[in-house]
DNA sequence: GTCTATATTGAGATAGAC
DNA sequence: GTCTATCTCAATATAGAC
């Protein structure tokens, strides 16, 4: 809580607490939010569990500053992303990027979540996240929706089935994402955009046997 | 545990068991395991926290039995597709609408098993978890593997990198699906094959802008 | 098969010294 | 900013009566 407005527009926080942060994201992905102890976050911070209530009031607030700096930060690279204005296929390109791209920078916020969001967003105090995510999915719904008016994408699913489908694909890819792995985020990105815009068949599908 | 042989194949359980398996389920997969207490459970069940230890010997049991009969289950169902032995296309089109249709029927199982796996698993006694992931795994990508030698499937994105797609985009759909929605499982499927065999983009690609 | 009553543990959080 | 010491509460689980 020590403001300091004239460092940057973002709401100054100590390196300290940034640190205990991204301490406690890493086990809250690794182990689940409820899972995770305070005497873990403070063992793995190299501190006692009482003295984390220097920097946080609660294990709560700990997750709300993970996931508000996570949303704050792509929330704006997605703006950018689409204030540049070229042709939707483009546009979807990029986007499909900067999301793969959260899983190398953001790993563990990406993990939190994708797996805490639904028990989170019932209560009021994490109400931002419903916001942030009802946000995102006007900006991709909306680049879908210009790319099936201007011809470039089908019509035949409606944009915002298409846009869950991919962005459930793209997020939960944090679970089989390895940092350290052969494949970067924009590999992965490169294949998964193959499939989805050229599809898996080779040939016109067989008609539905259902 | 009171086992009676004579009535099927699967281990018998008392119907009381079952049914509080299914609450457990419900609750586990609305609010989470961790966060979902014992006494919950009996208040939903009807009775009192401690009379739910006559059926079950710890809240793990009851988790456990959830995740069994399900994978039980779908396991089966997966086996019977592809022991039909159509072409490709056809059986991946089938395991898809087995998969969506399980939205339906295993709901709970399917929410529990997407966001307690990764902590479940780390526990030897939830060893058979990992086991059911891996066979099915296996499964689907020997599909998509003959898609490809045969020349339905393209060939571009390996057939592992494929099928890790297709199923997170399929099982986290248990996120938004609402079984009172206008969207049938099978309907979601079609719309997924849409996507999924067609691809999104109605002309050639353009150049990746990376 | 369920209830009453309770044991036991482990969690988040606090107060004040250093 | 961290430590020591501790409070408080809620959770799983148990024992034995009905």
């Amino acid at each position: 809580m020590t403001a300091d407005p004239l460092t940057t527009d973002v709401e100054f926080v100590s390196a300290r607490r940034a640190e205990i942060v991204a301490i406690a994201g890493e086990l809250f992905a690794e182990r689940g939010y409820a899972n995770t102890t305070v005497r873990e976050i403070a063992d793995a911070a190299g501190i006692l569990s009482g003295s984390l209530y220097h920097h946080f009031d609660s294990k709560e607030s700990m997750i709300e500053a993970l996931l508000r700096d996570f949303l704050d930060r792509i929330g704006r690279e997605y703006a950018t992303v689409t204030s540049v204005g070229t042709d939707p296929a483009t546009t979807l390109r990029a986007l499909v990027h900067v999301a793969f791209g959260a899983l190398a920078t953001d790993r563990a916020a990406v993990a939190v979540m994708l797996n805490e969001y639904n028990v989170l967003v019932q209560y009021p105090r994490f109400r931002f996240l419903r916001d942030a995510v009802e946000a995102t999915e006007r900006l991709w719904v909306e680049v879908l929706d210009a790319g099936m008016r201007a011809g470039d994408f089908r019509t035949s699913v409606p944009a915002d089935a298409v846009y869950r489908f991919l962005r459930d694909a793209i997020w939960v890819s944090v679970r089989w994402y390895r940092p350290d792995g052969p494949q970067r985020p924009d590999d992965i990105a490169d294949d998964y955009l193959t499939v989805l815009l050229g599809g898996l068949a080779t040939r016109r599908p067989t008609r539905r046997t259902r």
